[in-house]
DNA sequence: GAAGAAAGGTTGTTGCTACAACAAAACTCT
DNA sequence: AGAGTTTTGTTGTAGCAACAACCTTTCTTC
């Protein structure tokens, strides 16, 4: 019980942490932050919609309105996929990339001060195991965290 | 990087699985229910506004509009403080506790389920100090928490 | 090779949350 | 006691997310 209240308060009061920094100091919302993070960090800067939502965690629907959003303000653009003509990719932009690099720097300095900084490099640790423990239930196929898995099986 | 991937996985995760649950089988959001729970738990089974919405750790707003609409659905009433003309208590109504206690087990075997019984005691255990460490930063004055501090100071 | 199922996306609607503006009662200070 | 400030709460608005309906393309199967 104290574990789980404990969990909930963080899961409760992170979100609000994130977002009002990043909205305020970026114009961006996490969840707008983190797509165009992975972008970022992909092949080209260029993602199949669906393998974006997985690595985003987010429905299709959630994307599409989202992209379709940060398309209207020149951070991404949309093109249908030349291998398979359902898909559409979405590649950062110039001005996208951009954004992310002026983002990022506060939005780390956030993440540390409000986050790491409080934990001990041991329960940085435990928090990572507790974490996959976690998410083996919540995300079996580990879409999530596929980008950083240092001990592999 | 590592836990900090993980623990943005968790957070973004976990609203969906106890939200989807609790909407299916009780026609709640988590956050109503979570209101619902610690009215249940009060004292006369009625908390002043400004108290409940720490214990949520929402917003005055927030929480009002949610009681207005709980308020609407019968399950709680508000009614102005004998003691503070400012303020307004409210209080679970008949149905409001019904609901609580026949949502109550499903919720609870889904936490089981989905987050308890993932883990090792130990991890638990770490789960509940690495959950204080942040929330020392996350909400200082431990509103959240304060119901259940076992090794209180 | 045609019918049906699955994969891949988009769009509209509804409901909730954040933000800001507002109002009323209760302190504070002289 | 009266002016200003703080506390307590409500309401209106705008924006985002969940859900469902829908469309197109690809795969499967006979």
């Amino acid at each position: 019980m104290a574990a789980w209240l404990r969990l909930i308060a963080i899961v409760e009061l992170l979100p609000g942490v994130l977002d009002s920094q990043l909205r305020r100091d970026a114009g961006l919302s996490h969840f707008e932050y983190f797509v165009l993070a992975m972008l970022s960090e992909a092949e080209a800067r260029t993602l199949r919609m669906t393998a974006l939502a997985h690595r985003t965690n987010s429905t299709l629907a959630r994307l599409s309105h989202v992209v379709r959003r940060l398309e209207d303000r020149g951070l991404v653009e949309r093109f249908p996929c030349p291998e398979d003509a359902r898909a559409t990719n979405a590649r950062l932009t110039a001005a996208g990339w951009d954004a992310v690099v002026a983002a990022a720097p506060g939005h780390v300095a956030n993440v540390r001060g409000n986050v790491l900084d409080g934990l001990s490099a041991e329960q940085v640790r435990q928090l990572t195991e507790v974490g996959d423990a976690l998410l083996a239930r919540l995300d079996p196929k580990g879409a999530m965290t596929a980008l950083y898995r240092p001990e592999d099986a």
